[in-house]
DNA sequence: CACGTCAGC
DNA sequence: CGCTGACGTGG
């Protein structure tokens, strides 16, 4: 192999050198010792790097270059698959062995995308990654973006870059001459080798390292695994639903415009409210900042009176089905792997929770009819099952734990239904006289001890008065003493440190909960209450998503996590390991921690969600 | 791009 | 009352 075919391109602006770029050769000599090497003869000690791609999406996007740092001040950028511009093809092949040496930290921001992207070239990252983005939103979650030139303003003090706006008019990267990519893309893996030094330094004063390497870590591997198995969605399924909302729809329509004696946009809630409270003179119970409200909780108390408001209900929720979903999914679906894949986003939630994007595939419909066809149309693949598996009352037991609530903690302790053992408290009854309708009160008065309930807000949820949800609240804290001393002193920690933790040590900032404004404080209060249930759950699952994915490792089974719904699993999985994954998935679920109350997983499978489910 | 609305946990 | 993301409307 020729040491210099290609040339590696200097380096950031600010940076005349001209170093010699590590040749081919000496890559593949090892390194004569165990020492981490500065100078650029032998491997890397470690390896910032960031890939410039057509795109933004790294399942159909691909390289277009790779900037590579592996001390401050120095930078390269090596094309890859640039329009007239001298490219490498081999450059890739040489640099496998590299990103591919489990000894070599791994340095970059938002590495999930870079190791998808160059999983495609047939490359698979591995080592420590020592991820600035991810860093950057552990140091301070409530952050509303983390991206590079965010975080560098930030921590470096950065100017933003000349070239940021380097794409233009340009359709994509591979478009842009080379002088000014490599000053755009040199700069990336250079700063992010800055930021590494500031940032992990400040995990540690924070008391943030261990939840990093630990499990957000951990997590980016098992992220960019279910992003690129996708899930499979049968387009002839979500076609012909499409199809059925259609018709549906018109009917719907056609009714409506009957009996507003004209037509209007449907959709809009301006010319609804038009129709509503002008033409048929029906009373506006509730405004929004800009007019009348006419959201669902509106229509159903009206539409005792009319019949109307039923249908646009009806309306709605067809038309939200069929253009968020039933229009949208089949779109979506990857011509090559002809399935589903979404982003899952390791960085956004104020909680620790992930979120998915791209599509969203953590709010699929599974209430109604309709949510069971849409459910039916993610199916396994030929062989496999899905495989779901759910806590149950999850956080309600982490609420046992954490407030040490001796009436909560024996509820779960004994497996007793957990709402109707407080429709017993709340009401005073038995529990074989407890309602269906009791039960449902008790049911949002759970959610609401988990929410930080205030009265307007229970009131607002059961459609009562304030008052009468005060005394609700009194009464369950009546019951539940531990969880209301649970609430006061978080809210005094988060008075005195200005944060509220999670049992992992996950930190959210709290600044407005000293707030002269009354509102804005009780606003935080519910904040420092709920983040820290909320929080722990989500960290309890992605410990578990990592165990599970060593476990399956271990075991060379072929089954694979595909989604994760904030406290649900989907596993797809061969029929023939069906048996042993749900043990497995049930065992790690149940055991990610130990907790003073048992941890309870309901599993099901089929061939498709809703079966699953 | 803000807003209202609504899908999920 | 907590946490999200996506759609359509209308400026």
């Amino acid at each position: 192999m020729k040491t210099r075919q290609y040339s590696l391109f200097e380096d950031s602006p600010e940076n005349e050198a001209n170093q010699q770029p590590p040749t081919a050769s000496q890559k593949q000599k090892k390194p004569e010792n165990d020492e981490p090497q500065s100078s650029y003869s032998g491997r890397p000690a470690e390896l910032s790097f960031d890939i410039e791609a057509t795109g933004r999406s790294p399942i159909s996007d691909s390289v277009v270059g790779i900037s590579l740092c592996r001390e401050t001040g120095k930078a390269f950028y090596v094309p890859i698959r640039h329009t007239a511009s001298p490219n490498v093809s081999d450059a890739l092949a040489i640099l496998k062995d590299t990103l591919e040496d489990e000894s070599i930290p791994k340095i970059g921001h938002n590495l999930k995308y870079d190791m998808l992207i160059v999983r495609q070239e047939g490359i698979h990252v591995k080592g420590t990654l020592y991820d600035t983005m991810l860093a950057s939103y552990l140091l301070n979650p409530n952050k509303p973006g983390h991206s590079l030139e965010d975080v560098a303003i930030e921590y470096l003090m950065h100017k933003k870059n000349p070239f940021a706006n380097v794409l233009g008019k340009r359709s994509s990267f591979s478009e842009v001459p080379l002088d000014e990519a490599t000053r755009y893309a040199a700069e990336d893996a250079e700063l992010a080798m800055e930021l590494r030094n500031i940032l992990f330094e400040r995990l540690k004063t924070e008391d943030l390292e261990r939840l990093y390497f630990d499990i957000e870590m951990p997590l980016i591997y098992i992220l960019a695994d279910m992003e690129e198995a996708g899930v499979k969605v049968d387009r002839k399924i979500i076609e012909e639903l499409s199809k059925e909302l259609d018709r549906e729809l018109d009917v719907l329509q056609a009714r409506i415009y009957a009996i507003a004696g004209e037509t209007f946009n449907i959709n809009s809630p301006k010319q609804l409210c038009k129709i509503l409270f002008d033409g048929l003179g029906l009373k506006p119970l509730k405004k929004t900042k800009t007019g009348y409200s006419t959201g669902v909780d509106v229509l159903e108390e009206l539409a005792k009176v009319h019949e109307l408001p039923g249908e646009i209900l009806n309306y709605r929720t067809l038309h939200k089905l069929k253009t968020t979903y039933a229009d949208t999914l089949p779109r979506l679906i990857n011509e090559r792997t002809g399935r589903i894949h979404t982003s899952f986003n390791q960085t956004v939630t104020a909680t620790g929770r992930l979120s998915s994007s791209d599509p969203n595939l953590q709010n699929i419909p599974v209430r109604g009819e309709w949510g069971t066809r849409i459910r039916e149309s993610f199916i396994a693949d030929d062989g496999c099952v899905l495989v779901s598996a759910d806590y149950s009352q999850i956080e309600l037991r982490i609420l046992a734990h954490i407030s040490g609530d001796p009436g909560l903690a024996d509820a779960f302790k004994s497996d007793i239904d957990i709402h109707t053992k407080t429709a017993v408290e709340l009401f005073g009854v038995p529990g074989s006289s407890v309602t269906g309708e009791m039960r449902r009160v008790a049911k949002i008065v759970n959610f609401g001890v988990i929410y930080g309930m205030s009265p307007y807000g229970l009131s607002e949820a059961l459609g009562i008065s304030p008052k009468e949800a005060g005394t609700y609240i009194d009464q369950y804290f009546k019951s539940h003493s531990g969880v209301r001393d649970y609430m006061k002193s978080t809210i005094e920690t988060a008075k005195e440190l200005g944060y509220v933790t999670t049992l992992l040590g996950r930190k959210r900032p709290i600044p407005e909960i000293n707030n002269a404004s009354a509102n804005s404080r009780q606003q935080s209060e519910r904040l420092a209450i709920n983040t820290p249930i909320q929080g722990t759950a989500a960290d309890l699952i992605k410990i578990a998503m990592i165990n599970l994915w060593k476990r399956i490792r271990e075991k060379k089974l072929k089954s694979r996590m595909v989604l994760q719904i904030h406290d649900e699993l989907l596993v797809e999985t061969p029929e023939g390991e069906l048996e042993a994954i749900k043990e497995l998935i049930k065992r790690e679920m149940e055991n990610a921690l130990t907790l003073s109350v048992p941890l309870k997983v309901d599993i099901g499978w089929g061939k498709n969600w809703a079966e699953a489910h």
